[in-house]
DNA sequence: GGGTCTAATATGTATGCACATAATAACCCT
DNA sequence: AGGGTTATTATGTGCATACATATTAGACCC
C-alpha cells in the first residue's frame, strides 16, 4: 500500500501547497507514521532522502523544517568522453598530440600537491565526434602509479585506461568558461578568443595524486541537469 | 562497533584495492552481512549509497557488481546568488535595469510550454559583489502566478522572492559558455565576446511553467564540487 | 534446438523494537 | 539573575523478520 515514496511525495505535496511553509516546523517522525498508517522507519527513509535533496533541514532534538533557503542541489553524470559522444548517436575517435615528461607549471604541482621539479606524463589528446573537434584535452599523470611497460595511449584513451585500472578514486570537478588560447583556437579550429567550456579535474587516491585534466570543449557545448 | 559507513568504507576499500574488479560480482547482501556481522539491512544502506554514487550496479535477482565504466555522480549545490556572494564574505546588491511586459522570444515561449503570443514579465537585473558586476540576470516570469498587487522586484530579488513563495518546483539546469553580447559587455564591464559563464534554468510546478532565467557570469565564475 | 512456463534467488522495502546521539529545555545551586 | 548540570526529546541507526518484486536459470514440452 503506502511506501516511502508515498510518503516523500505527500511530504513534497504539503510543502508546494504550502500547508507547511518554509521554515515552519514539521511534524516528528512518530507524529507522520501514525497519521499516514506506517512505521517511523518509512517516514524516516522520506524525509531524509527530502533532506538530501536540500528540501528539509534535520536536526535531532530540534526536529525537522522545510529549508527557507534552498540549496538546490543537483546530480550531475560525468560519463567518460567516449560514452557522452556515443550516446548522441555520433561516432567517437581521438588523437593524441603530443606526450612528454616534463615538469608542470607550478600550480598544476601544487594542486596535485606534488613537490616542484617533478617530472610528470603531459599528454595532449583532441577527441573527435563524428570526425569534428569535440574537445581539447590536456593532462598531467602522476607516472608513479603507471605500470611497465607503460600503456600505450595512441590505442586507449588516458581517461579509459584510468577508469579500468585505477577505480573509484576522490576527486573535484570544476566548470568555467575561457577564451580560447592560440593553441586551443588552432586545434579546435575557432576564433582565437572565442568562448570555451571548460572542465577541469582533479583526481588522486588516498596515498597519491593521480591527475590533473583539463578540457576545453568545442563551442556549443553545454552541460544539462534535471533538478 | 560497526555502522553503515564502516561497511562502505570497506567495501570502496576492497574495489580500490581491486579485490573486487570493475565489472565483477560482489558476494551477496547476505553473505557480507555475516562476514561482517551485521544485519542485511546494514549491508544494504551501505550498498544501495554506493550504487546511488555510481560505484556499484545493484539488479534483483542478477546481484550486485562494481560498475564497469562508472558514471560518475557529481552533487551541485545551487544555491541563491546572494547566499553565494555572502559565502564569499563580500556584500551582495542589485539593481533592476528593466522590467516590463512583453512577448518572449520564440524560443523561450516553447521551452515553457507557452502559447506564442502571450505576455511575460520580463526583468533584467545586475547582482554585485561588494559592488562589483557579479552576474547580469535575464528573467522571464509567468505572471499568472504572480499575486497582485505584484511584489515590489525592486527591493526583493525575482529569485528570493519565488523561492519564498512558490517553493519546491521542478527543473532544470543547463551550463554554456558563451561570448559576451553588447548589452552583457556594457553591463557587466567586459569586452564585446568576452568568454562569460551562462547557468540557464527553467522552473515549473505541475500545472505551469513559471520561469526561465538566463545568468552571465563575469569572467572568473567558477563553478566547483566534490565528487 | 527453440520456445514457454516455473521455481529459485538477490535485492527492495516494511515493521517493531531497541538504543545511541545531539541539542534543547528544565532545573538547581550559588 | 547567572552559570553549569541534568533530563528530555527528535532524529539516527541497528537488528531480526517478513514479504514483495524483478530477473534469471532451469525444467519442460514440442
Amino acid at each position: 500500500m503506502k511506501g516511502w515514496e508515498d510518503i516523500r511525495a505527500e511530504v513534497l505535496r504539503r510543502i508546494r501547497a504550502r500547508d507547511w511553509q518554509p521554515g515552519a516546523q514539521i511534524p516528528t517522525e512518530e507524529d507522520l507514521a501514525v497519521e499516514f498508517g506506517v512505521a517511523r522507519a518509512t517516514v524516516n527513509r522520506a524525509l531524509r532522502d527530502l533532506a538530501e535533496a536540500g528540501v528539509l533541514e534535520r536536526r535531532r532534538k530540534a526536529g525537522t523544517r522545510v529549508a527557507a533557503l534552498p540549496v538546490r542541489k543537483a546530480t550531475l553524470d560525468i560519463p567518460v568522453i567516449r560514452q557522452e559522444i556515443e550516446a548522441r548517436g555520433q561516432t567517437h575517435s581521438f588523437q593524441v598530440l603530443k606526450q612528454t615528461f616534463m615538469e608542470p607549471p607550478v600550480p598544476v604541482a601544487s594542486r596535485l600537491g606534488l613537490p616542484p621539479g617533478i617530472k610528470l606524463l603531459y599528454l595532449e589528446t583532441l577527441h573527435l565526434a563524428d570526425g569534428k573537434p569535440f574537445a581539447f584535452e590536456t593532462r598531467w599523470l602522476n607516472s608513479e602509479i603507471l605500470p611497465r611497460p607503460m600503456p600505450d595511449f595512441q590505442s586507449l584513451s588516458a581517461n579509459e585506461w584510468l577508469v579500468a585500472h585505477v577505480a573509484y578514486v576522490t576527486g573535484d570537478i570544476a566548470f568555467t568558461a575561457e577564451g580560447a588560447g592560440g593553441r586551443e583556437a588552432a586545434v579546435l579550429g575557432v576564433p582565437v578568443g572565442a568562448a570555451l567550456f571548460i572542465t577541469e579535474r582533479m583526481t588522486w587516491t588516498a596515498e597519491s595524486p593521480i591527475t590533473f585534466v583539463r578540457l576545453a570543449h568545442a563551442p556549443g557545448y553545454r552541460v544539462q541537469t534535471l533538478v
